[in-house]
DNA sequence: ATCTCCTTGTCACCGGGTGACATGTTCGCC
DNA sequence: GGCGAACATGTCACCCGGTGACAAGGAGAT
């Protein structure tokens, strides 16, 4: 028990933090720069690392892998959008919940793309396309459980898919939508012609 | 111009390509085989290649990565797909359209998933999911775009876009509850169902 | 000034995937 | 039946993303 600002096992130290997030996010901005600018398969990261000053080795201490430079911090946003959800009334029908916390979500949601040319650059990578799919298709689930979590909601599984599945897709649009726009659109205003369009959905 | 059996780069030859499907098919079965029994990530190429009586570069000569072997041959399912969606008749709602011809290829289209086992191999496995969901999103996309296509049909990106995301999430959503009875039931009749649900679309 | 962490670089290694070359095997034709 | 072309295979070296281990230097708090 000797050191001083540690919360337990959350190092709070201060400076060691800030320049360790000052370093990271430099380094993301510099990678993003080279993907964009070259293509991401055909940027190595060890030409990142080396772009940044350090080596390959140190690159993967501050990111876990390649691909997750391009999608930044997304600290557990899937839990606290599932938490959400279940704090919605217990009467409030299933779909309604899902567009009001949508809504006021879609923001967060979107945050690691919130620049055009980043997510022209997924939608073009094969892998990053995949990873896109699949952080979407987590958060989905998550939800579905949290719908049917609610209490009184006698939500069966199945209704539960495919009604996160159609507001995923809803989500989905908007983004394509504020592409083709090249960025020049509000996204939260897509999501609700999104949702509007569904509207009929039970 | 001496050789025989050959049309336009296609090879004919009978014997030749009858061994190297069978020697595929063999190949594709026994991965799977040691995939289900240890796991994807824990089951090595090279293991794999071993098993079968080959080197790990015989192995990528019949299939160009690890996850094609879970993913049979899908020989460009979407080009059929997307033709049946544009030769639908014009006055069609597009809905309707995409129901009744998702209905007709289902059994095709989950083809490579025919076996519970190997569905929840994919579904647990991050690799393979991320692979399984980038094929449904490239199938979608072109769905869209045949759908407006259709002579007649002045449908705008945005809405195609939602239509498809919400088709393919009935598609999986039959496809999760398939998977929840243990693959006893029948597929088709959830997709029906699943639609049946998000009729009022549109 | 010291005692810790923390960070970094280096090196070796793994596993998926590819190109090049050499060796056989098989096919088709004369 | 024998010949040359096409084919399949194995081997080897290599690339790239990613990880474990270790050593050395820098910065923190007291």
């Amino acid at each position: 028990m000797k050191y001083p600002r540690c919360v337990n096992g959350e190092r709070v130290s201060g400076l060691r933090e800030r320049t360790r997030r000052a370093v990271r996010a430099e380094l993301a901005e510099l990678a993003l720069g080279l993907f964009v600018e070259r293509g991401y398969e055909e940027t190595k990261v060890e030409d990142v690392a080396a772009a940044a000053g350090l080596s390959k080795r140190s690159f993967f201490r501050y990111f876990p892998s390649k691909e997750d430079v391009v999608f930044g911090d997304v600290e557990d946003l899937a839990d606290e959008v599932a938490a959400a959800v279940r704090s919605r009334p217990a009467d409030e029908p299933p779909w309604t919940a899902l567009r009001i916390v949508l809504r006021e979500w879609e923001e967060r949601i979107h945050a690691a793309q919130r620049d055009p040319a980043v997510l022209r650059l997924i939608e073009s990578t094969p892998a990053l396309r995949a990873r896109l799919h699949q952080r979407r298709d987590e958060m989905r689930a998550r939800i579905a459980a949290a719908l049917r979590e609610r209490p009184g909601a006698g939500l069966d599984a199945f209704t539960a898919d495919l009604l996160t599945g159609c507001a995923a897709a809803a989500l989905d649009a908007a983004g394509r939508e504020w592409l083709r726009r090249d960025g020049d659109a509000d996204r939260g205003e897509l999501v609700d012609r999104a949702f509007a369009a569904l509207a009929p959905v039970r």
